[in-house]
DNA sequence: CAAGCGCATTAGAATCATTCTAATTCGTTA
DNA sequence: TAACGAATTAGAATGATTCTAATGCGCTTG
C-alpha cells in the first residue's frame, strides 16, 4: 500500500469517452437517490435528470453543463435547480465539487470521496485517476496528528495536457465544445 | 525518500505569524527581482512594494490582501497593478497561484514551484505544508508516463480546521479578518 | 532643456460563475 | 376543493477577475 513505485503501472485514468457501464451507473442511481431520500428530500423528476447528468457525462459536468442537459428533457428548467440540487448532494456528500477559479467548477457524482483528479490544460476536462494510483495520500489521521488541522478533504490535482489535446496542438480548446453526451 | 510514513514526524508546516526570517527574506526578494529584471520588466517602486508584500504575509496573500498593503505606502494603487503584477510573476514562474472558486485566490510567493498546502476551512488561511512533509507525489514523469498526459503542475491542498480555529469554536471567521502585518 | 517614445498605471466598465430573493407552481394530503 | 410546504423560477445581486482606453511617468536622444 505503500509501495508506490511499484503501483505505478496500475495507473488507470477513466478513459476518455468511456461512458460507465451500465450496471454500476443503475447502482450508484439507486445509491444517490436514497440518500437523498434518506435526508427527506423529495426525488422529483427534474432531479432525477439532475443526478443521471451528473453520472451520465464522462467530463465531470460543469452546472452548466448539466443545465443543458435537463433542458433537453424539461426545457423550462433554470440554473438555480441545477445549483440547489447540486449544494443538496454535496451536503450529503453525494458529489465532489471540483473547484476552479478560472472557470467553472466541475462536479463528480461518480465517486464522491476525494481522488486525484487529471486535469487537462486545455480543454479543461478533467478526468478520475483511478484510485490505485500511485498517489499515496497519506491517511489523514496521520496528517492531522502531524500538523494540528483536524483536517476533513484532501485535494489532490495532476494538471497537464491530456492525449487527444496533445495529439492536435493546432485544435486548441476545440474539444472543450465538444457536446455532453446524453445519458444512459 | 519513499518511506512516507516514516516520515511523518518531520512534517512541520509553517508557523502561523511566523515571519520569514530576514536573510531568506531579503535572498528571496532579490531572487524575483533578478528573474523580473531578466526578462526586460521594470521594478518599479510600486513593484517593489507588491512583491514585499507578496513575501511578507504569511497567510498566503490575496489580490486584495496586497493591494490594502500596497496602499498604505502608494495610496493610489490600483487593483489592476496588482493583478498586472501577479500575472509577471505567474509567467516568470516567480508566485505560484492558489485558486479558489468560492472565494478569491491566495498567492505564494515564498515557495514558487508546486507543494502540498493546508487549508483552513474556517478562516480560510493556507499555510505550506514543508517539503519534507509525507505527502510523497510521484514525480511527475512517471505519472506523465502512465496517464498519457504531459504533466505540469500537481496540486496537493489539505483542507481542515486549523489549531486556531479549532480552539475557538464560536470566534468564526474572526481570525480570517486580521490585518495583514507590515513589511520587514 | 525639450520632445518623444513606450511601458506602467489608472478608473471604471465588462464578464462570468455563483448566490440570493421573492414570487409562483407543484404535489400531496386533509 | 382547499391549503400547506417544498420545489422551482426569473432575475437581481455579488464578487473576483479581466478588459479597455486614456493618462502618466521615466528615460533617452537631439
Amino acid at each position: 500500500m505503500l509501495e508506490a513505485r511499484d503501483n505505478l503501472d496500475n495507473v488507470n485514468n477513466i478513459q476518455d469517452g468511456e461512458p460507465m457501464d451500465d450496471a454500476r451507473f443503475r447502482m450508484r442511481l439507486s445509491e444517490m437517490k436514497a440518500a437523498l431520500h434518506d435526508k427527506g428530500v423529495a426525488i422529483t423528476r427534474k432531479r432525477a435528470k439532475i443526478l443521471e447528468a451528473l453520472l451520465a457525462s464522462d467530463r465531470h459536468p460543469t452546472a452548466s453543463e448539466i443545465h443543458e442537459s435537463v433542458k433537453a428533457f424539461y426545457p423550462g428548467t433554470s440554473l438555480a435547480t441545477i445549483y440547489n440540487t447540486i449544494d443538496i448532494l454535496k451536503e450529503t456528500g453525494q458529489a465532489l465539487e471540483i473547484e476552479f477559479s478560472a472557470s467553472a467548477n466541475r462536479y463528480d457524482g461518480r465517486i464522491p470521496v476525494s481522488h486525484p483528479h487529471l486535469v487537462c490544460v486545455v480543454c479543461e476536462k478533467v478526468e478520475d485517476m483511478d484510485a490505485a494510483a500511485p498517489h499515496v495520500p497519506l491517511d489523514m489521521e496521520r496528517i492531522s496528528q502531524a500538523t494540528g488541522y483536524a483536517i476533513v478533504r484532501l485535494r489532490t490535482d495532476y494538471y497537464g495536457t491530456c492525449p487527444d489535446c496533445r495529439r492536435q496542438p493546432q485544435a486548441g480548446a476545440a474539444n472543450a465544445a465538444e457536446p455532453e453526451s446524453e445519458f444512459a
